[in-house]
DNA sequence: TCTGCGCCTTCCCATGATGGCAAGGTCAAG
DNA sequence: CTTGACCTTGCCATCATGGGAAGGCGCAGA
């Protein structure tokens, strides 16, 4: 048994990258076409499942797929400038804070008003009072944030 | 000049919510079917601008469109008990807070990786090393989040 | 050898919230 | 009437991901 070569099920199982994700990077360019066998298969050696690696625990630690290909450029690069590196992740470490800030922003503001709804049987709500109200209050603009309309929103749950 | 009747784009500015997406709402039922003139023009009273400006806050606040739907439902009904508005509030907190605590993991492991790196002309990097490191170590499992693949990512900036 | 099961292939659709563009209708002012 | 601002609908794109269908491949057991 050729431990060396995989289908893309053994690859996405020793990555931790759906076999989904694989044939989708492959396709927008992230990572390279994969061999194929005569009758079409794609087969992975070790050193594709790395890259599937480094791909993974990059999106772990929030890059975007753009940013992993600037990563991935790097890696591959012997004669990379380390600060090149660390500039990618300062930025997007500062990207992470943004982001941060204007949660915590809005956590603070629905915090503030729900501390005073009482939450019982009666219809008075400083919550929805809050929400209707004229004023432009609400979200006090989080530190350096993407202004109005942005916002963080949802994740994938 | 009849200041209660507006249209779609008046409607926008005064509500701060995009024509666009004030169509949207519409067409996914979150909003109920703007008056039309005759030649087929939306038209909006003064209430439906109010209704409009409640969502805007409401998504300002990080709040989901379904989540939204639901607000909705408890400010118009003049008999909901606060409870369930809070109730709704804090699940939300829940949410702002575990997303917080996802992306603070991402901060604080990237920060580890990147100081010490030195970030000069020279290719040695620790971050580099830990993206490609065997270990899943990376992403310490963020406090009651949505386990492995899940995660945070983009905003729309 | 036939059958069946599990894997693979491609292709299309959906998510959530939003923006953009295009083709065409409407309206008010000049 | 022309012009320009505004409206209409409809389709496409984003970003990363999953789901499913329809059909091919490969191996093992009867």
């Amino acid at each position: 048994m050729n431990m060396m070569q995989m289908n893309i099920g053994a690859a996405a199982r020793h990555s931790g990258v759906s076999a989904k994700m694989i044939r989708h990077y492959e396709e927008i360019g992230l990572i390279p076409k994969a061999a194929r066998t005569y009758s079409g298969y794609r087969t992975y050696a070790a050193g594709d499942v790395h890259t599937l690696r480094f791909v993974r625990q990059a999106r772990n630690l929030g890059f975007s797929i753009k940013q992993i290909g600037q990563l991935l450029g790097l890696w591959r690069n012997q004669r990379r400038p380390s600060s090149k590196v660390k500039a990618l992740a300062q930025e997007h470490m500062a990207e992470l804070d943004a982001r941060i800030a204007e949660m915590q922003a809005m956590k603070r503001t629905l915090q503030a008003l729900a501390e005073h709804c009482h939450g019982d049987e009666r219809p008075e709500c400083p919550i929805l009072d809050g929400l209707s109200a004229a004023r432009t209050s609400i979200i006090p603009t989080a530190a350096g944030a993407p202004a109005a309309g942005a916002a963080v929103r949802r994740s994938s749950a």
